[in-house]
DNA sequence: TGTACATCAGTGAACGCGCGTTCACTGATGTAC
DNA sequence: TGTACATCAGTGAACGCGCGTTCACTGATGTAC
C-alpha cells in the first residue's frame, strides 16, 4: 500500500479511519445506516468511542464517506462495462462477467449500494440514484452510436438502458443474497441474468418495426 | 368496520394493536427496521410503552406482523394483475394501471416491501423473496398458457415472468420515491413502465427464432 | 334487573444499561535550532 | 546529531439521557347468580 510512502502519523490516521470504515461496511452487511451506532462502529475497529471525532463529525459524515467509498467500486464496474466492443451477444456475456467479479472483488459495497438504495436515508437515497442515471445515459449514449440503433428516439434509448441497467443492479442484489460460499447459486443467477439480457436484446432487435 | 360488531373490549384491544402497527409503518417511511425502538413506536401510537407487551412479545414479532399485513396489499396485487386478458397490450396497460392503483392505495405497505426487500433483516428479506418467487411461478404459468409460449422452455418462461415482476416492483419502488403529490413524476414513471414492458414483449414475440 | 366478583388493556414509576458526547490526559511523532 | 518544545491521534473516566423491561396499580368490561 501508500503507506510506507506517508509520514508515520499520517499514515495510522488514515489506517484508523479505514479501521472505522471497514468495520461499519462488516456491520452494515447484517443491518441498515440508520441503525448504525458509533460505540458499535468503534467497537468494531478496535479503538476507543472518543477517537471517532478525531475522524468524522458525526455518523452521517462518516455515511457520506462510505456512499463516495462505495461509488468508486460501482464507478469501477460501469468505467469496465463500458469499454465499447463489437459483438452485441459478447458484450452481454462481458457485462455479466463483469458484475460478478466486481461483486465478488468488493461484496461490501454492493451489500451497501443494494441496502441503501431503497433505504432510510434520504441523501443516500439520492446519490444512489443520481450515480444509476448518470449511468443510465452514458449506456443510452453508447447504444445511440451503434448502427442498431437507427430509428430510435432519445426516450427510447433511455429506457432501454435503463432496462440493462436494472437487471444488471438486481443481478448484483442477488449474487450478495446469495452469499459468497455457493457458486451454483451464483452460477444460476449469472445465467439467469445472461437470459434476461438476451431477451431484451430480441426486443430491441425488432422494437422499431413493432412499437 | 368490523368493530362495532365486536365486543367491545376485543374491538378496542383491536384498534390499538392496528395503532401500534399503522405507527411503526409510519415510522418506517423515514427509517428501517432495524432501527425501529419500541418506546419510539408507541408514542406514535399514543399508548405507554409498557401497553405494548399485550399485543407483541417484542420488536421482532411486530415485523412479522408488518410483513404479513403488507404481503396482504402485494398478494392483492398480484391476483388483479394475474386476472385473465385476451389482448397483451391491453394487459401491460392494466398491470401498469394496476401497480400505479394498488401503491397508491397502501404506499406505506409497498414502501415497507421495497425498503425491506434487500434490508438488514435476513428473515424478512426471506420472506419478501418467497413472496416474490411465487409470483414469479404463477406469472410463468400463466404465460405457459398462452399460444405466444409455444416452443418455451419452463426455464425460458420463468426467465421472462421474472423480468416482467422485476420491472413491476422497480416501478412501485420509483413511485413511492417520487412520493405522492407529484403526479407528473408518476406520469413519466408509469410511461417509461409502460416502454419496459412493451420492449421486453417484443423480445418475446421474436425470441424463439433468435435464441 | 341488580349485585358481586373476575378479567385484563392500559398506566406510570422504577430499574439497570448502553448510548453519544465532553474532557483532561498521555505519549509517540514532528519541528526548530 | 542532539535537545527542547509543539502537535495531535488515541485514551479512559465521567456526564446526562433515552432505551427496553418489570411491576403493582386502575378502572372499564365481562361473567355468574
Amino acid at each position: 500500500m501508500t503507506e510506507d510512502e506517508l509520514p508515520p502519523r499520517r499514515a495510522r490516521k488514515l489506517a484508523t479511519r479505514q479501521a472505522l470504515l471497514d468495520g461499519a461496511l462488516r456491520l452494515l452487511e447484517q443491518q441498515s445506516l440508520t441503525s448504525l451506532g458509533l460505540r458499535e462502529v468503534t467497537r468494531e475497529a478496535g479503538i476507543a468511542p472518543a477517537a471517532f471525532y478525531r475522524h468524522f463529525g458525526d455518523l452521517g459524515e462518516l455515511g457520506v464517506a462510505l456512499v463516495e467509498e462505495s461509488f468508486g467500486s460501482l464507478r469501477a464496474l460501469i468505467r469496465d462495462i463500458r469499454t465499447p466492443e463489437a459483438d452485441t451477444e459478447d458484450v452481454i456475456r462481458r457485462s455479466v462477467d463483469l458484475v460478478a467479479a466486481h461483486v465478488r472483488a468488493h461484496r461490501a459495497h454492493f451489500c451497501f449500494l443494494a441496502r441503501e438504495r431503497y433505504g432510510g436515508v434520504a441523501s443516500v437515497r439520492a446519490a444512489i440514484a443520481g450515480e444509476l442515471d448518470s449511468f443510465v445515459r452514458e449506456l443510452a449514449d453508447d447504444l445511440a452510436a451503434q448502427p442498431e440503433s437507427e430509428g430510435w428516439s432519445a426516450p427510447e434509448l433511455s429506457v432501454l438502458a435503463r432496462l440493462y441497467v436494472n437487471v444488471l443492479m438486481l443481478t448484483a442484489a442477488s449474487m450478495i443474497e446469495a452469499g459468497p460460499d455457493d457458486p451454483a447459486a451464483e452460477q444460476s443467477i449469472l445465467t439467469e441474468a445472461l437470459m434476461q439480457l438476451r431477451m431484451i436484446t430480441v426486443g430491441r432487435r425488432y422494437w422499431t418495426e413493432n412499437r
